[in-house]
DNA sequence: TATATTTGCTTAATCGTTTAAGCAAATATA
DNA sequence: TATATTTGCTTAAACGATTAAGCAAATATA
């Protein structure tokens, strides 16, 4: 029943009286073997159902044709996202993924980089954990040659590729949205300033908030960790100072569901007394009540770029990685949450 | 800067003037290597910052320290968590896990499923996608003798270990909850019955309705794939027919959810007039007005589970597999959707 | 003192593949 | 016809670790 002979290219090699060199060669459309030959091989190694032995080629080619990915979490819908289409890409060209979840820890982000180092991948393609600041351990991957690619999260200072969106512009799409609407206290819930992204979301939300002379009230502009608990917390923090926000723009949509939570809990109208936008367009904003106003980061795009610019790299076999930043434009959906015109958008 | 040269055992042996078998056997901690020339060797190993090639020794032991993981999607909590779980057992235990999507697709599980077996994981640890029936790609995984173990989704027709909830008495706990709650008209909208723990979940409706003298209304029970389109669908089905049920369970969170947008957008009052149940009690089931009852499936014993079952199939070193089933009482999550009782849970 | 056992290493083969180097036969070029 | 090139393979050495077998020196046993 069981299968218990390993068929390797010296069986095949057997079979037809040739080296097993010639087959290695054969099965990878070597120019120097005969068409005759190569399709022999193909036939045998069919009949024999020859599994190549990937460790075998792997040692020996020094390419383990595996990519390791980090991401803070994979149960967001931006995240397993990014993934599917890195792992799309990648597929195509023989390379599998490994995933690994950092869970916004800086400890088992290094953890992880030591097994994926481990486990010989040729590439990591990684976004960053909340926590991480000591980029040492991404230096590691550099000083060893191996191509590294971050995403969403990354560390100019890395000089490594990236992509994202353009953080700061959206902010200024939202908050210009909002003025729009007629919104003239504006809040801010924001993640941590010295997470990149966020740090330009801020400024994108202060900027525009100064280009239209709206108040920069250091009360609205509020950082954080965007978990619900917290959207929660901060939102409350908002309600019990005197002067309310009309509009609260919360720089991640987990949290901008704990802003709406306490909002509905307290009977406050969305968006007519309070408008209320989020950032990820995480599919449930559009499943609550109201529907939640969202920027959609382009998780499509971003994945398959982020693969493709591993796989430039490979081609290039460049050893000195630079800073080449590919910043995509991102897309408000305005949802029910901050359109206050008469007619819903339902 | 980079780290040119690649540390071996060989360079070690050198620095030594030992040979590299002695080296390996050192870092083994082999009881016939001198404690001396131990230290002498992790002194050195740490000195040149030696990593194993985890590839050559993966080819010598023909063990690649690689479990592969499949999961219908990794963006649900249930499946994420059990992922992270798997996760942190192996790794304990020096393995790592390549995850895969199959995205609820046929086509794309078989094809992880080659490109697992290509990688030479020592196990897989799956879920299966709801269009699996055809289950010869698992087969192929059990005539290889690579250990294979289910999860939530399995088919008992492998005979191979599963870990999972009783879906069955899940049901059973649901539909005497509605009862209790004074429901008469229970519905189902439920998975294929082609799944077996869907099935299960079918039967347990029906059985308890039998128990409770509560009519089997066909029109009342309905097989979908539990999207939350297929959510909204078939909730508005149950919506259009004469006699209304004043219950509906629906066997999976994000089809409840559809539900629950298509009664909000009747203004149907839950749960008063209809009263609504889950199943896998996922994070927003807790952020939704109202909240919805849900079951949790234990994803944090089930990813342990599974892993550990993975590590004692080494252990024994079994070539035959057999049928083990692993199963958990689910434990149902009580919230307004179906609480009828005066005072709010909230 | 002679023999047996243990200790602490070395040598060399091995895992399955890739690949540089080489060589004879076939074909092209002069 | 003589020489150069191309074709189609073979041989053998890697890749970096593990491990069976073996051997000399140290230690134990009779």
């Amino acid at each position: 029943m069981t299968n218990k002979k390993k068929i390797t290219i010296k069986d095949i090699a057997n079979v037809l009286n040739i080296s097993a060199a010639a087959v290695s060669k054969a099965l990878h459309d070597d120019s120097r073997i005969s068409e005759k030959t190569k399709k022999a091989v193909r036939q045998v190694a069919k009949n024999l159902n020859y599994q190549p032995n990937h460790l075998a080629s792997a040692l020996r080619s020094g390419k383990s044709k595996l990519v390791g990915v980090i991401v803070p979490r994979t149960n967001s819908n931006f995240f397993s996202s990014v993934i599917q289409n890195i792992e799309e890409v990648l597929n195509k060209k023989g390379y599998n993924i490994i995933i690994t979840q950092s869970n916004e820890s800086y400890k088992k982000e290094c953890d992880s980089i030591d097994a994926l180092l481990f486990t010989q991948v040729d590439g990591i393609i990684a976004s960053m954990a909340n926590e991480t600041v000591d980029l040492s351990y991404y230096e590691k991957i550099k000083s060893k040659g191996i191509p590294l690619v971050l995403f969403d999260r990354g560390e100019n200072d890395l000089n490594v590729d990236y992509i994202g969106i353009d953080d700061y512009k959206s902010s200024k799409i939202i908050v210009e949205h909002l003025v729009e609407q007629g919104c003239k206290r504006i809040a801010h819930i924001g993640g941590f300033k010295r997470t990149r992204i966020y740090n330009n979301r801020i400024k994108g939300y202060i900027d525009t908030l100064k280009k239209y002379n709206l108040p920069l009230d250091q009360e609205l502009l509020i950082e954080t960790n965007l978990s619900i608990e917290n959207g929660r917390k901060k939102m409350l923090q908002l309600l019990n100072i005197k002067n309310r926000p009309d509009a609260v723009y919360v720089a991640g949509d987990y949290a901008v569901l704990g802003a709406l939570q306490v909002l509905n809990e307290n009977n406050i109208k969305v968006p007519e007394e309070i408008a209320l936008v989020g950032f990820g367009n995480e599919p449930f904003t559009d499943m609550l009540t109201p529907k939640i106003t969202s920027v959609n980061q382009h998780s499509e795009k971003i994945g398959k770029l982020a693969a493709e610019t591993f796989l430039n790299h490979i081609k290039k076999k460049t050893v000195t990685q630079e800073l080449n930043k590919q910043i995509l434009d991102a897309e408000l959906i305005v949802r029910d949450s901050s359109y206050k015109n008469k007619t819903s958008l339902k």
